[in-house]
DNA sequence: TGTACATCAGTGAACGCGCGTTCACTGATGTAC
DNA sequence: TGTACATCAGTGAACGCGCGTTCACTGATGTAC
């Protein structure tokens, strides 16, 4: 039976938020759409009504993540001192995989491998929410150049997602701990580093893509 | 019919080093069996005469891709100083992608978040490839004690993995290279790093753990 | 060394299942007059 | 404001397909005497 414009909007938002959070916790192939509409209080068919492919519900889904995350970490960070603030994004990022709900996960640490093989639409919110997260971080570091910021932001989003895979990995939180602390530590230093050590990060960059 | 000891054993080694490529190429859900058995000459029946399951395949395929990864290693660096050999080490791994052969790809980097949805016979083999990637950088840093060492060589392979992964979201090339560059210019930084810096990235580690 | 038989590597069709998607249908909502 | 009709959100069965796996079969290989 049709419901009234606001009941189906307000369907399509769960969908996508249901879908998201399962996207996350499973990966995107291993989640099938009678899971998701289940999940979502529905019956397989009307998910069609609102949108026109898995592979659309992933691309929403997964701005819908990026969106979450960063409004998270805007909220949690707000009135903080830069280095406070870092501190809390590095942490908060590191740990969302202890944290039992799955609300705050990162698309980048769960899924990446599986994004990279997908259309590039999907790539495409992908790469953004990388983007907006080295942002993010780049513009709390101030002591440098925003140049040398966002070179220094770029390693430090690669360094969390790369560790927060590894510790997905590990068996035991002991494990996980251990591979989290050591990418906290190589964090720390990272931002700790003096301009000098920034520039020769950049330079070093540069020579590298000259090759 | 049936063939020669000699040749069957050939036969299984022609499977795993067949889906061990296209696992890296294509992540693991999204290969067949069909497509694997075809690739490596072969009928999709004759599979289960050397293993029991896909997942049994799966472990064995990145056990033989991390073999292969760190022999590879070795042998570039055989001879070289610490210093050159971690050029080389972190220079290869980064441009794993770039490069048209798929023979020397890391499935940390190519499949990280499929691995840690595997059964955990499967998540060990990945855990262990880790492991042995983090040693053998660990090895080359001699300028500070081994469990500061450790800890920086962890943190250089979870900013190797988490680059290469964002580095294969990218549409272009260009932008590929841009992320590998942000990553190898902090892992420049990151190993030339003074001991006391070091110490304190193990310090900082050791004060996540406390938390 | 030669013969008879058991073994088993590889074939290719088939099985059962779950996937993404489609479709005829229902009935409340929205619209036109 | 009330009535008649068109729209369409949501249902749940069904479609076609490809998946991992099984199985009866073939014939060369390995083994026993």
């Amino acid at each position: 039976m049709r419901r009234s414009r606001s009941d189906a909007a307000e369907t399509r938002e769960r969908i996508v938020s249901t879908a998201s959070k399962m996207f996350l916790e499973k990966g995107l192939e291993s989640v099938g759409m009678r899971d998701i509409m289940a999940a979502a209080g529905l019956t397989p068919g009307g998910f069609y009504r609102h949108f026109e492919s898995k592979e659309q519900l992933i691309a929403e889904a997964n701005s819908a993540a990026f969106g979450r995350l960063l409004e998270m970490f805007e909220a949690e960070t707000a009135g903080k001192s830069n280095a406070e603030a870092l501190e809390i994004i590095v942490w908060r990022y590191l740990n969302q995989s202890q944290a039992e709900e799955n609300t705050f996960r990162c698309p980048l640490s769960m899924n990446g491998g599986e994004l990279s093989h997908c259309e590039p639409q999907v790539r495409a919110v992908a790469l953004s929410g990388y983007q907006r997260m080295v942002e993010l971080i780049a513009d709390r570091i101030t002591h440098v150049k925003r140049a040398e910021a966002l070179a220094i932001a770029g390693g430090v989003v690669s360094t969390m997602v790369g560790s927060v895979t590894m510790a997905n990995l590990a068996s035991t939180k002991t494990a996980a701990s251990a591979i989290l602390s050591n990418a906290h530590g190589v964090i720390r230093t990272l931002l700790s580093v003096t301009g000098t050590s920034a520039k020769t990060a950049a330079d070093g960059a540069k020579k590298l893509s000259a090759r």
